[in-house]
RNA sequence: GCUGCUGUAGCUCAGUCGGUAGAGCGCGUCCUUGGUAAGGACGAGGUCCUGGGUUCAAAUCCCAGCAGCAGCUCCA
């Protein structure tokens, strides 16, 4: 007999040479039968494993999230598997599971298509039916090698698996795939699934590699988490900034220019809201704000090293026989700004802020609406100090970035800090300095941060937030980013106490990003019911009947006057019509007047999102809605 | 940039076998004066992305380009 440590602390009498398949139906039906994988001795692996004396068990199931991640991986062998008998030349790569799904890379030169999925589908499903078992099969790695020479793939994935053991999991009719596992134990296990996408992925990523096909999967242990996941996958279309931007009127794009934004009316509105908002705050931090041109002389770019390191970036014309370039980022500007008067050590730190349109020639493939385009404007600034003012700069910073994503509602983010790259300039211990300072500030604050080692900029290291939109992807938007190049470059200096000349380091800053990202961002955060501070139209006035149109006009005129974003609709529907229309539109406030509020000069309020209204006087509507406006509050209800 | 898919009215989309185009929404006019998530009638609106090719004939088939979408790579 031996004996094993359950998680509950308690210990379990097994036969010698049990599996953990056999452990789990020791401990009950139930648990074997929902069984996906183990746990021994903290480590995964699948229930025919044979378990030791006196080693701790866990039994996974898909309640574990590392089980249904069992589960995705065994059905991407599933998949594989299917697409092999369907296309017999193919040859199978690598397939990994990924956050809801997996996918598997594929080399086979005939396209599969969207139309391919139902047939796919189905023989995965004929191979579930079947239930067959999921075996593994371990030899050296000179054996596997042996096996599978020819076979350029695979033998890569050995040459790159750790260990001398390689294991094998095989099912079904001689199907075999070289593969770590753990897996589930049969065919049946595999969960609910779906292909979701084929989509080209180069082999290790790698664009001078052959481009290979992958099949994107997703699958769940139920029926019933698969289509809540499909609906979430709808839900996040629906919150598609570039739909929204599109039905809310903000903004679009024209092949006339693939990348640049037009902002329309309402989109404007927003953007000047974001605009003063963050000039209000860079008053308050210290910030005095500038403007630089848009194109300089091409010699200045050779001078701050953008040709040499952005040039394939870069857009460029020439005037009177000169080179001009469009600027791809604003501090080389700023510096030309600095210069044109002397410095003393007295004015440090000097904090310059500037709402920058840059313009930046991205790879065609990579646009994406707001979130990617090829001119932007970045709530940029730079400030100028000296090295023992570094670390209270960087507060500052920090302080003026998470007051800004407080205000606008987005509590959940991410830090990272990027340390020095292979390739860059500066010595050792001015980068050692660089990155202690930015260390110290983030641990001064107690903010958790991870770790990019060698991913800084060529000029310094620097500290990236980041944020998840409703699809989960994660979004760069503030930066703070040390450079004690770009000053020697351009000869910045100071007087210092003791009147010798010093160079000053910068800070460059952004604390969105870039306007036009954030403004996507938002879009999609609050699924285009923005609060009520930064919506287009705030209130608009729907008449029953035109017999009240003159007193919805006093109504509109005096919250006009009062400052409030104030439309009216005296079309000739009925108030149910104006009424959708006004919620298609996501205006916050819908305020229904006929002849019962023109006697007693009120407002029948009704509030985005709420069936029920109330009936209130206009002074306290105005005041109610002033006072929601001048604290920020995102749900417009009272 | 690479791979795959797509491009038809302002928007979302249909259009069979190759035979010169349709719906809903929106827009305009009229009827209706209606109390909380879409009242009715009529009407206007198209270089079927662009350029070639095949054909008696191309929205439709073929080639190239441009743009968009899903990814890869890159990035704010």
């Amino acid at each position: 007999m031996a004996k094993v440590t359950l998680p509950d602390g308690s210990t379990l009498e097994i036969a010698e040479g049990s599996t953990a398949q056999q452990v789990a139906e020791q401990i009950g039906a139930g648990l074997a039968k929902a069984a996906v994988a183990a746990r021994i001795d903290g480590k995964l692996v699948d229930l025919a494993m044979q378990v030791a004396d006196r080693s701790r068990v866990e039994i996974v199931t898909p309640k574990d999230k590392e089980g249904v991640n069992v589960m995705r991986h065994s059905c991407a062998h599933v998949m594989a598997e299917a697409i092999c008998s369907l296309w017999p030349q193919t040859k199978l790569v690598y397939g990994p599971t990924v956050e809801d799904g997996f996918y598997y890379d594929i080399d086979l030169d005939e396209p599969i298509r969207p139309d391919d999925f139902a047939r796919i589908e189905l023989r995965m499903r004929e191979i579930v039916e079947a239930d067959q078992p999921i075996v593994r099969r371990e030899m050296s790695r000179r054996q596997a090698l042996e096996e599978l020479k020819g076979d350029k793939y695979k033998t890569d994935n050995i040459e790159r698996a750790e260990g001398d053991v390689i294991s094998f999991y095989s099912h079904g009719n001689g199907f075999r795939d070289l593969c770590r596992g753990p897996h589930v134990p049969s065919t049946g296990k595999v969960g609910s699934f779906k292909i979701m996408s084929i989509a080209g992925a180069y082999w290790h990523g790698d664009p001078t590699q052959k481009m290979l096909q992958r099949v994107y999967g997703t699958s769940w242990p139920t029926k019933k988490d698969l289509d809540e996941y499909l609906n979430r996958l709808e839900e996040a279309k629906r919150r598609d900034h570039r739909v929204l931007g599109r039905q809310l009127d903000l903004f679009s794009f024209s092949e006339m220019g693939p990348g640049f934004a037009f902002m329309h009316p309402k989109g404007m509105v927003l953007w000047n809201e974001i605009v003063d908002f963050m000039r209000q705050l860079n008053g308050k931090y210290g910030y005095k704000e500038i403007r630089t041109p848009i194109i300089l002389n091409e010699e200045l770019w050779h001078r701050s090293g953008h040709w040499d390191h952005y040039k394939e970036n870069m857009y460029f014309c020439e005037i009177d026989q000169v080179g001009y370039a469009v600027k791809p980022m604003n501090c080389p500007g700023g510096c030309l700004l600095y210069k044109t008067n002397k410095h003393s050590y007295r004015e440090l730190p000097l904090r310059l802020a500037e709402f920058g349109m840059v313009h930046r020639h991205e790879a065609s493939g990579v646009m994406h609406g707001l979130f990617r385009v090829r001119q932007f404007t970045q709530d940029d600034a730079h400030i100028y100090c000296m090295p023992a003012q570094i670390e209270a700069e960087i507060i500052g910073v920090i302080n003026l970035i998470f007051e800004t994503y407080r205000a606008f509602g987005f509590e959940d983010f991410n830090v990272e800090l990027s340390t020095k790259p292979e390739s860059h300039i500066g010595s050792d211990e001015i980068w050692e300095t660089a990155t202690n300072a930015l260390k110290a500030a983030l641990q001064h604050k107690q903010i958790p941060f991870k770790i990019n080692e060698g991913d800084g900029a060529f000029y310094g290291p620097k500290i990236d937030f980041h944020i998840k939109d409703c699809l989960k992807r994660s979004w760069q938007l503030g930066t703070i980013q040390l450079d004690f190049s770009m000053p020697q470059r351009f000869e910045l200096a100071y007087t210092a106490e003791d009147n010798t000349e010093k160079t000053p380091v910068m800070i460059h800053r952004a604390v969105l990003g870039s306007m036009e990202r954030f403004m996507g961002i938002l879009i999609e955060q609050y699924a285009g019911a923005l609060p009520l501070w930064l919506s287009p139209e705030q209130v608009r006035v729907l008449t029953i009947s035109e017999k009240t149109n003159d007193y919805a006009t006093v109504v509109q005129h005096k919250l006009s006057d009062a400052g409030l974003r104030c439309g009216i609709d005296l079309s000739d529907e009925k108030v149910g019509a104006k009424i959708a229309k006004s919620h298609g539109e996501r205006i916050p406030y819908m305020l229904v007047v006929g002849p019962k509020e023109t006697e007693s000069s009120a407002v029948s309020v009704r509030i985005r999102g709420l069936q029920d209204g109330r009936t209130v006087s206009v002074d306290e509507f105005l005041a109610r809605a002033r006072q929601k406006i001048a604290d920020k509050t995102a749900d417009p209800a009272f």
